[in-house]
DNA sequence: ACATTTTTCCGCCACG
DNA sequence: CACGTGGCGGAAAAAT
């Protein structure tokens, strides 16, 4: 558990025609430092195919002293993304990529990296996903990969794919909360101004974009429910709230939103307790009521499920690293 | 931690 | 006929 002596090394694929988006991500994640994080360490390793210059988005170079046996021989190995979804994996990153497998290191992609990991053989038979729109392209290519358009990334423990550019930092907090811990991830999504969780099974494509504007019934409900989360809420009264019968509301809402209307609530209902965890002492019995469920019973139950800790062992883990370090 | 009751959610289908 | 609606039943999930 505790590599404290040997850091966990991560190794992201630099390539030709690279974006900086993807790799960014994973510097911001495991390779910046931190300051006032204690707490176990990674270390980054920008690896390439060649010690030549690489050629990035924006007319800029790149060049690593590592090539891919610094891959082969990492802890973690994250492709964020290809050049071209056509083109075939080189041998030479296939094997990198097979051997760091066989000894056990974790195989990660953000967005069109899956097709490498495909491409070397990594997601035969499994269940992986891409970005939305490269899905069909993944699936023409590799019939042996259960191709998943629909989450925002999917872990193996072995092998993980991630979709969309985006997601790739939702797939780097999950890794960084496995290693150690949801308190950690936290803290560091904290840093990352980022939202502090979003589920693997989240919805990557919502098919019917949420409009601001009033006339949308669906998200003039929602935003009703917000300001009226510390009242009970059951579909019925949101689908009153739109005029619709609650079968139809139901439709729309998943239509809309990509959840339904209940896993939502919820969702945002952990979500605003969250600064009452941070910032207030009150008991949790009464920001489960203020936030809208019934008992702590419940509160309890979700917040573990969304948070992987409960709630007073967030609030103790958030208070202790953030006040001891900054005194 | 577990069982029971209640609510949600989704496929199916009839209706306008 | 195509399309949105909404009621029904039962599995699944949430509340108690």
């Amino acid at each position: 558990m505790e590599t404290l002596a040997e850091p966990h090394v991560v190794a992201v694929l630099a390539y030709p025609g690279m974006s900086l988006f993807e790799t960014g991500i994973v510097t911001e994640v495991f390779g910046v430092d931190w300051p006032g994080m204690d707490g176990p360490r990674y270390r980054l390793v920008l690896a390439a195919e060649g010690t030549k210059a690489l050629q990035t988005v924006g007319g800029g170079a790149l060049r690593t002293p590592h090539g891919l046996e610094a891959l082969a021989s990492a802890d973690t190995v994250i492709i964020p993304s290809v050049s071209d979804v056509e083109a075939t994996t080189s041998t030479k990153l296939a094997t990198a990529l097979q051997d760091a497998h066989a000894r056990g290191a974790r195989i990660a992609s953000i967005c069109s990296g899956a097709f490498a990991l495909a491409g070397a053989g990594l997601l035969d038979g499994r269940r992986a996903t891409t970005h939305w729109m490269y899905a069909d392209r993944l699936r023409a290519r590799f019939p042996a990969v259960e191709v998943d358009p629909h989450p925002l990334f999917i872990d193996h423990g072995d092998v993980l794919t991630s979709a969309g550019s985006a997601s790739g930092l939702d797939l780097c907090l999950h890794l960084v909360r496995q290693d150690h811990g949801p308190a950690l991830a936290n803290q560091l999504a904290r840093r990352l101004v980022a939202p502090p969780y979003r589920d693997g099974g989240q919805a990557q494509y919502i098919e019917a974009p949420r409009r601001a504007t009033g006339d949308d019934p669906i998200a003039s409900t929602m935003a009703w429910a917000t300001q009226n989360l510390d009242q009970p809420l059951t579909l019925a009264d949101l689908a009153e709230q739109a005029h619709m019968a609650p079968r139809t509301y139901l439709r729309h809402f998943t239509r809309a939103t990509g959840t339904s209307p209940v896993k939502w609530l919820i969702a945002q209902r952990v979500e605003a307790s969250l600064p009452l965890l941070e910032g207030t002492s009150d008991p949790i019995e009464k920001i489960a009521t203020t936030v809208g469920f019934q008992t702590a019973v419940t509160y309890r139950h979700h917040f573990t499920q969304h948070m992987d800790v409960a709630p007073s062992a967030y609030r103790r883990s958030f208070r202790g690293s953030t006040t001891s370090r900054s005194r």
